[in-house]
RNA sequence: GGAGAAAUGGCAGAGUGGUCGAAUGCGGCGGUCUUGAAAACCGUUGUCCGCCUCGGCGGACCGGGGGUUCGAAUCCCUCUUUCUCCGCCA
């Protein structure tokens, strides 16, 4: 969400950059400036009116004590008056605010500078690339494939357990995918990350909190019992933490990571891109959460994209970095780097890791604010976040690119937390 | 699951209808004293919104929501959370 303050400011500044995400904020913005000059208006009478009828509360105290009966019960009768004005200014009030609040909430973050244009995926712009793209052997197929050949990997299992996307991972499968997990955890702890183990399920202020509520309620598992939310990822609690909550200045940046199963619906999605782990509706990652002063949060993203390329690196899988396009990024992101890992089975790039800058969109939301130093007013943080990384998908790559005629090789890297080189 | 108690500022903790955004203590910040520090003393110390002649002025907030009253931290209803006791349990 945005700054009011800063709407009114840069109408057009805003209306201009938004067209980057092919986004008309025009009528939107004209509507919520509108609404804001009435709440204004509404609150300078009633903030009038209800500091005339403190000064008469106080003054029919003071009448009852020193005897004068009738003066009293005259200004209880204005005073009735006043309150019942006062009462439907607050109507009035309240219904703007949420009227407002609503539209306010339909207002996409501004790209950064630095977003190329662009409608989609097929725009975004190519950073770099590391990594040599592996010659398989003639006989190399595609891990849904290797995961029934080594028994490690089972859909038809998870199908009977549960229902489609829910995969069960055997034996050397389940090892690999806590070894990853550790990996991933280690590193980040390693560049300044606190591990957290947050709940799975979250409440409706915490999907309002991150942005999933409203309106991406399809996106998302739901308990009615409890109006709990099963998490779609960890960046929902873990960024919640810090809902409505004053940092000093001198506590910045924050570092948190985390490991949670990831649950998500992925409500109409169907075809070939689905296949195997490509997309699934449980799946492991690890996330990576920083809340930073506003002046570092660019150099902020620059250090966790450089995070995840050495995970990438480590782990010897072939990679490229997406800059997204204003088509591509999301609502709430200002700039976000993409990971896409070559899967080469499936000859195609799959995406493991999307890094983000929010900028102050997120915080302003939380209300995640942060003392510059004492005497100074409070300023909203920054936020960042970015999956460090997430399992499934490099798990296909994994098991494709390191296919040989003996099994599956494991990388170096791995294999103090496997205890295996080979899938075989 | 049953019974009872409670929720106040960064923390502790007063306050049971008006003069209370709220005593006091601790902590934080600034100062006096000191070669420096400690102690002592003095001052200051929440968030949000609006107005403005940028010095100020007004309003809201005592767990959340609603009510009673001219007036609510204080009374009533409701929800949430915490604690104690009992039961159950990995």
């Amino acid at each position: 969400m945005l700054h009011l303050k800063f709407i009114r400011e840069n109408q057009a500044l805003l209306v201009e950059r938004l067209k980057l995400k092919n986004f008309d904020a025009f009528q939107l913005i004209s509507k919520i400036i509108q609404l804001d000059d009435q709440r204004r208006q509404t609150q300078n009478i009633q903030d009038n009116k209800q500091a005339e009828g403190k000064r008469l509360s106080g003054k029919i105290g003071a009448l009852i004590n020193s005897g004068k009966q009738e003066d009293a019960n005259k200004s209880k009768t204005d005073s009735s008056r006043l309150k019942e004005e006062i009462k439907t200014l607050n109507n009035q009030m309240q219904e703007i605010s949420s009227t407002m609040e609503s539209l306010l909430i339909q207002i996409p973050n501004i790209p950064h500078e630095s977003v190329p244009p662009g409608k989609g995926e097929q725009d975004n712009f190519e950073e770099r690339r590391y990594g040599v793209i592996p010659e398989l052997e003639a006989s190399a197929i595609p891990h849904w494939d290797l995961g029934k050949k080594y028994d490690i990997l089972d859909f038809e299992l998870g199908n009977k357990l549960t229902g489609a996307g829910f995969p069960v991972f055997k034996g050397k499968g389940a090892k690999l995918q806590r070894a990853l997990i550790q990996f991933f955890l280690d590193e980040a702890i390693k560049a300044g990350y606190r591990e957290i183990i947050p709940p799975l399920m979250v409440n409706e202020a915490s999907g309002f909190g991150t942005g999933q509520l409203p309106d991406k309620e399809g996106q998302m598992y739901y308990i009615p019992s409890e109006n709990y939310y099963l998490i779609p990822t960890s960046e929902v609690p873990i960024t919640n933490m810090y809902r409505n909550v004053i940092l000093e200045a001198k506590d910045l940046p924050v570092k948190n990571t985390s490991y949670t199963p990831c649950f998500r619906r992925e409500a109409g999605s169907y075809g070939k891109d689905v296949r195997g782990l490509n997309r699934v509706h449980q799946f492991d990652k690890v996330e990576i959460v920083q809340i930073v002063h506003p002046d570092k949060s660019y150099d902020c993203l620059d250090e966790m994209v450089s995070h995840v390329e050495q995970l990438l690196r480590k782990l010897e899988l072939p990679f490229r970095i997406m800059r997204l396009c204003g088509g591509d990024i999301s609502f709430t992101s200002a700039l976000t780097f993409d990971f896409e890992v070559y899967s080469a089975a499936q000859q195609k790039w799959l995406e493991v890791s999307s890094v983000s800058n929010f900028e102050d969109f997120q915080a302003n939301r939380l209300k995640l604010r942060f003392h510059e130093e004492s005497g100074k007013k409070n300023k909203i943080a920054h936020t960042l976040n970015g999956s460090a990384l997430a399992l499934p998908r490099i798990v296909a790559a994994l098991l494709e690119n390191n296919q040989t005629s003996q099994g599956i090789k494991i990388p170096a890297v791995l294999v103090p937390y496997t205890g295996f080189k080979m899938i075989d």
